[in-house]
DNA sequence: CGGACGCTTCGATACAGGACGAAAGGTGTC
DNA sequence: GACACCTTTCGTCCTGTATCGAAGCGTCCG
């Protein structure tokens, strides 16, 4: 007698077979930052002719793993959503134990535990940090998915996001994000992606040389600091005193 | 020039590839709820012959994926570590839309969300309120990863956990291990595994017919509430209420 | 001790899919 | 409008590997 299994489980074996594929794998991990990279630059960071990488972004494309837009005769390609990325994230935890080799590699790992992006939005001992001054200040209230107070909504307005326009997008609006090397949340989701890019363009955060790196600067450590101390502050006198 | 990245990510290629067949997926899955399974079992899940099955469980143990214990002519076959477990969970979330078709199904998946073992240890709601009833009785102290106080091994003792001998394991002794349907903490690890089985043998749960599902006894319900509300009770007098 | 059973190794076969060169389809630029 | 560029499609080769039958090596049982 067969026995035929009830399973809600999908079939994983696609999924992982999209990955298994070195070129495809590399492509991957080099959109893990969020960012929409064109084809032949995903051709190269995968060491294959163009032919070849468009036949795998086919495949990617087909099976919901990436996005694209065209734009001219360039077409970006970027990771279909988050739960994408967090599969990748796993998948490098599991397999060959991260033995450091190199004092220069220790030090990118100690980066990465400071800051770094993950898929679009900040992580690592930063997005931890940054999610616990917009908890204090009152901003955000919640406790593994979080709601912007009205309060926050002026003072993010005051920071350049624009809560209304996120709220409008279709992705979950401010879940919280496991961090894997905090072990704590850090703000994910549609919100974490808005605010994460308008502190790069203040100039809080900025792109390290490496992949997904980050570093705070020292504008970025005084706003914090600031949300953190001015609990009381009206969000207006915040915006000025950030200037 | 060829840019050589500096990457302190692991090759996930050959750790997907291992799950993207079709075969290892059904046995890595069939492993799922924590149990060790003969070579023989897994073939005839995966649907294929026992030389195949063979040669699909060498690679997946030289990639550390499982791991094994012969037993008479028997060979048990478990998931290598939580890990393992955690990449199989996120995989299933990924690619096809989980959309519930019948109504068998939805019974299913509601079941999953009530109570359930991820990997080895109780997950879903019913961990959740395991985990917290734990911290409430004064049993565990901490926010992320958890020990065990003084009093709390009294307790654990009590339920059929020798908590010395849980603490000899290699395996981390007592981290908390996110749940995806409830997104809160469940305990995890060797203490995890622990708890769950001596509860298990008492009768506090039991395994329902499909696989990984947990239901919640009357007994266990009981037991629960009594260490909920028992804060200031001797673990003795816990220990005998309940006999 | 012989036989049944469980699992693995070996050898042979067949198929999927990843690789590239050549050429075609669009899109910007001069 | 001719050309350069990015990207895709097509055709073909070739490696990797999933598959099974037969045989070998243990273990349990009568």
């Amino acid at each position: 007698m067969v026995t035929e299994h009830i399973t809600a489980d999908a079939d994983i074996a696609p999924v992982a077979a999209l990955i298994a594929d070195p070129a495809r794998a590399a492509m991957l991990t080099a959109l893990l930052d969020g960012r929409a990279l064109a084809a032949g630059e995903l051709a190269r960071v995968a060491g294959v002719s163009p032919p070849t990488a468009s036949a795998h972004l086919a495949r990617l494309l087909d099976g919901g793993m990436v996005a694209v837009v065209a734009q001219g005769r360039h077409r970006y390609y970027r990771l279909a959503g988050p739960e994408v990325a967090e599969v990748l994230e796993v998948l490098a935890r599991v397999g060959p134990r991260p033995r450091v080799r190199s004092l220069r590699q220790s030090r990118q790992a100690r980066l990465l535990g400071e800051a770094r992006t993950c898929y679009d939005h900040l992580a690592g001992r930063a997005g931890v940090e940054l999610l616990g001054a917009l908890l204090a200040a009152g901003y955000l209230v919640g406790q593994e998915a979080f709601e912007v107070t009205e309060r926050g909504e002026r003072g993010l307005a005051g920071l350049g996001v624009d809560v209304g326009a996120v709220r409008d997008t279709r992705r979950g609006f401010a879940p919280g994000c496991l961090d894997w090397t905090e072990r704590r949340f850090h703000l994910g989701g549609a919100l974490g992606a808005a605010v994460t890019c308008a502190l790069m363009d203040r100039g809080w955060y900025r792109r390290g040389v490496a992949r997904r790196v980050v570093e705070v600067t020292e504008k970025g450590r005084k706003g914090i600091a600031a949300i953190y101390a001015c609990k009381e502050l009206t969000s207006h006198a915040l915006v000025t005193e950030m200037r």
